[in-house]
DNA sequence: TTCCTAATGCAACCGAGTTGCATTTTGAGG
DNA sequence: CCTCAAAATGCAACTCGGTTGCATTAGGAA
């Protein structure tokens, strides 16, 4: 069982109630989840802008990284903090049914050529389509 | 000059005079356009819903490919219809300051590995940061 | 304990995108 | 040319993820 609060003080962050609980949840879930699951798993136990706050707090903490899909909705995903280097630059799969995301860890994701004088500060490669779950529904 | 009503003849779209308006206006833009973008283009000239639609069919169309930035927001680019391929295979760049999309050309997307029994229907890499204007603005 | 600051809850707001429906336009067939 | 059904448009209302302001509560250093 993970200590969260510990987790949580060595990124800098106070380890309040509500913090643990969206932290954990992250964890739980273990792939990149929506406000909106956040706050499924949590049960109404916290207020939806408090979940909102604490996850774009552990996002800046780097105690999570996030991804937007192609239905525009932003997914965090809490990494082990021990990991070197920055975290979520890999590719993730959204299923277009479900709305499940997933990290495709083990890939990184490609140079990418830019016009000279933009500055570059980040880049997101999603691919889209349906889960292994989803694919076989639809045949039937 | 360009005649935008054989263009959309040849796609088997209607050539109505907001149709010719929204994809005149995606040419003379030329890059991915947000819904906002067009309508100011425009200025007013068309109902915003009616530009909706028409980005929409223009895409069904493959008229245009569409790309969602890291802000959220669906644009719209309107491509050569003699070009071979899937159009929009290529990474684009936001400008997360003036909100600028551009259309990295010539290179393409990675192959991406995904679990079995996924069924990948698309994929989309974009790069965000500062464009050149804006990168030169935010150093005075 | 005290007291200042950070975190939370609640309500109101925002804006991109969508939907329903009445009205207008288009174009195929006569 | 007309006619008329189907397609397109305009307008209003709506959805929903995300944001903001502010009063209240909790955290923790002194
Ligand atoms: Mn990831
Ligand atoms: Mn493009
Ligand atoms: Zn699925
Ligand atoms: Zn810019």
């Amino acid at each position: 069982m993970t200590d969260y609060n510990k987790i949580l003080e060595s990124a800098g962050l106070r380890p309040t109630d509500a913090r643990e609980a969206v932290l954990g949840a992250l964890y739980r879930i273990g792939r990149p989840a929506s406000h909106g699951e956040v706050a499924e798993a949590l049960k109404g136990q916290l207020d939806r802008v408090t979940i909102y706050r604490n996850l774009y707090l552990l996002e800046e903490a780097r105690l999570a990284h996030k991804v937007q899909g192609v239905d525009g909705k932003w997914r965090f995903c809490a990494h082990d903090p021990d990991v070197v280097g920055c975290p979520g630059d890999h590719p993730h799969f959204l299923c277009l049914s479900c709305g499940k995301m997933i990290c495709l860890l083990g890939q990184t994701l490609p140079h990418v050529d830019v016009p000279d004088g933009v500055k570059v500060q980040g880049k997101q490669l999603v691919v889209y389509g349906l889960c292994p779950e989803c694919s076989r529904d639809r045949q039937k």
